[in-house]
DNA sequence: GTCTATAATTTGATAGAC
DNA sequence: GTCTATCAAATTATAGAC
């Protein structure tokens, strides 16, 4: 079982490319190897099969998508200051694996049992609930207006993640080719923020 | 080429399903031949290959996601009339298409150059220019904030769309399980329009 | 138009030499 | 550990009878 932990990376990083392009079923294990510059025979003496290499680079992407998300939620932090956070944290995470929400999002949406009723048992499943308290209390307390918490961050999650899942449709839309969609993205950080803290304003 | 139009219309429907639940490398002829209650050689003599009867697929698909944002973008109307008619019609088509927008935009993210070059110089393609105007006016008046209207834009789509392709990462998020979940879908058009018109307010 | 049977590829996975 | 050669299953597509 002692593998070569350089051919080992080689074989995750060329995987992690191409299931995020592709997906499980576009994905093929010769285009894995060949990325990789192995072979296939090598490939499944790595990773028994598919299965098990799609799991490795799935759960590593899930965890690049999710841990920060939970982490800030329920940092003890002001709930402004908690916002600006989120979103500068948040999208620093996400341009540096923007190919990663595409990727999750749409294999999540296929395995809806499977996989979400997994994490859901998980241990180190994102908690959130200290920031739905913290933004009811706040809303009781009339710092900010009365908004069901639930939409706050299903709200503070869309306006992040989507460009990113959205792209082409944004572009298509808005015209923008490739370099002024990313300045786009560059401005979003500031926008979202200042959009986000208005209109939670009592 | 006379074929029946009962038929073609049992295997759309068929295939619009396979598809948007499987993507096209998951989807499997076989799969909506049976779905469509014929066999593979019948489906294939209505649909020469898998790749036409995808494109078939994915137009009308394509279609159902993009018509309304650019009907309502390009309408008369003052800006807060526009945007609330935005965010209730366009959650009724996703409401009613919940499975489109993860296929659309999963499908357009593995085609990038193909397909978004090719629409962008479609006759029909969506046109948002009048909406943009618009709100850049608006702020230069000061009857709202003073914000891009690229962003404003992409804030409205984002929380509209991406409770769609994000529901299972929002469940999990926040622990919600399927009815729960289509309680929180319901709330939105109001709790998302107040919130727009809140972060906009001058 | 609709069906059955089959061809032609593709692809995940294994065996065995080095 | 790494490679080449090959198998077995799956899958798109076609041929031909009715």
């Amino acid at each position: 079982m002692a593998k070569d932990r350089k051919t080992e990376e080689k074989i995750i990083r060329a995987a992690s490319k191409v299931f995020e392009e592709e997906g499980y079923a576009g994905a093929r294990m010769q285009q894995i190897a060949d990325s990789a510059e192995i072979n296939k025979g090598l490939l499944h003496y790595y990773f028994k099969s598919k299965d098990k290499l799609f799991d490795t680079i799935f759960s590593a992407a899930f965890d690049k998508m999710m841990s920060k998300v939970g982490k800030i939620f329920q940092a003890e932090l002001p709930i402004e200051e908690k916002i600006e956070m989120f979103v500068s944290q948040y999208l620093d995470v996400l341009a540096k694996n923007s190919y990663v929400p595409t990727f999750v999002l749409s294999e999540l949406n296929k395995r809806p049992e499977n996989i979400v009723n997994k994490i859901l048992n998980h241990p180190n499943k994102p908690k959130v609930n200290l920031f739905v308290q913290q933004i009811q209390t706040a809303a009781d307390e009339g710092k900010i207006r009365n908004i069901k918490p639930e939409h706050l961050i299903i709200n503070m999650v869309s306006m992040c993640i989507f460009p990113y899942v959205g792209k082409p449709m944004i572009q298509i839309l808005l015209e923008k080719n490739k370099t002024e969609y990313k300045t786009l993205l560059k401005e979003r950080k500031a926008e979202v923020t200042q959009f986000i803290l208005h209109a939670i304003k009592p």
